[in-house]
DNA sequence: TTACAGGTTTGTACTGATTACAATTTTAAT
DNA sequence: ATTAAAATTGTAATCAGTACAAACCTGTAA
């Protein structure tokens, strides 16, 4: 699945500017900023506005096109992996690695819990990750 | 327990601010945001400021007296609540709502997850809370 | 009592991510 | 080719949160 064919399922019309930043979001699993996706595009598409950049993910986030993570409290971060998995943020690195959704399987499919809609799911573990701890052991 | 307890149980020494903050969220399970801690706290404590509300919030978090919610990417917002339970937050009425943990139990207790050292466990979820849906239906 | 040292609180100025808005450009249809 | 609607852009503004230095306590020891 390309870029185009993915924002069309989504109902998203197709622009250069909206193509570039789901194929960067398709490409980079790493649950970038706003501020990343326009510094990694403004070389190749010169004329680029960090506005455009905001807008666009909000508008690939309320069509459902992408996530909007909220695990770190200073940055917003996107994700364009919108199967459902968890996320861990590490304090040390700062990166946010993807984990299984961990959390029951009947849960995922309610549409309710306790009486409350659920229309979002969002699993968030932090601490030190994996990578950081074995460069740590090193010392 | 009342709050200068708490407060010393998390090795955090009390003070007139101090407990006044505790003991507000202790007794106002609203998960409020800092601006809120300080607009109900003002008028008893005409002197405090709001840098000293989001120090001592601060402190608070550190010292793991409460928690750091960002459930919402607008607002963060605390819980005096520490035992491991989930959110629920309300896309209609803005408010959050405790659930109890629904994650498996084992994982709880887990230090690691996928080799990463697990510090802390956020489960959110978003939709429409009971009491907006009633209301709803009223309609 | 006085003076000092540490920690705490305060107010102001600043930061930086995000948004509002109006102008410009592009797209699609007639 | 015209025109309307949609998309993009740049600038200015917003506003939660923070840095910092001055002022203020609190306890201790001379």
């Amino acid at each position: 699945m390309n870029a185009v064919e993915r924002l069309s399922d989504y109902g998203i019309k197709p622009s250069v500017q909206r193509i570039a930043i789901m194929e960067y979001l398709m490409t980079h699993r790493t649950h970038p900023t706003a501020d990343e996706v326009y510094m990694a595009l403004c070389d190749s598409i010169p004329t680029l506005s960090k506005t455009t950049v905001y807008n666009t993910l909000k508008l690939f986030v309320d069509q459902q096109a992408a996530l909007m993570l909220t695990i770190d409290d200073k940055l917003v971060r996107f994700d364009g992996d919108t199967s459902l998995h968890s996320h861990f943020l590490c304090r040390r690195c700062g990166r946010v690695h993807d984990l299984p959704y961990s959390g029951k399987k009947r849960e995922a499919r309610e549409l309710q819990i306790e009486g409350h809609a659920v229309e979002e799911i969002h699993h968030y573990y932090k601490g030190i990750c994996r990578e950081c701890k074995e460069k740590e052991n090193l010392n």
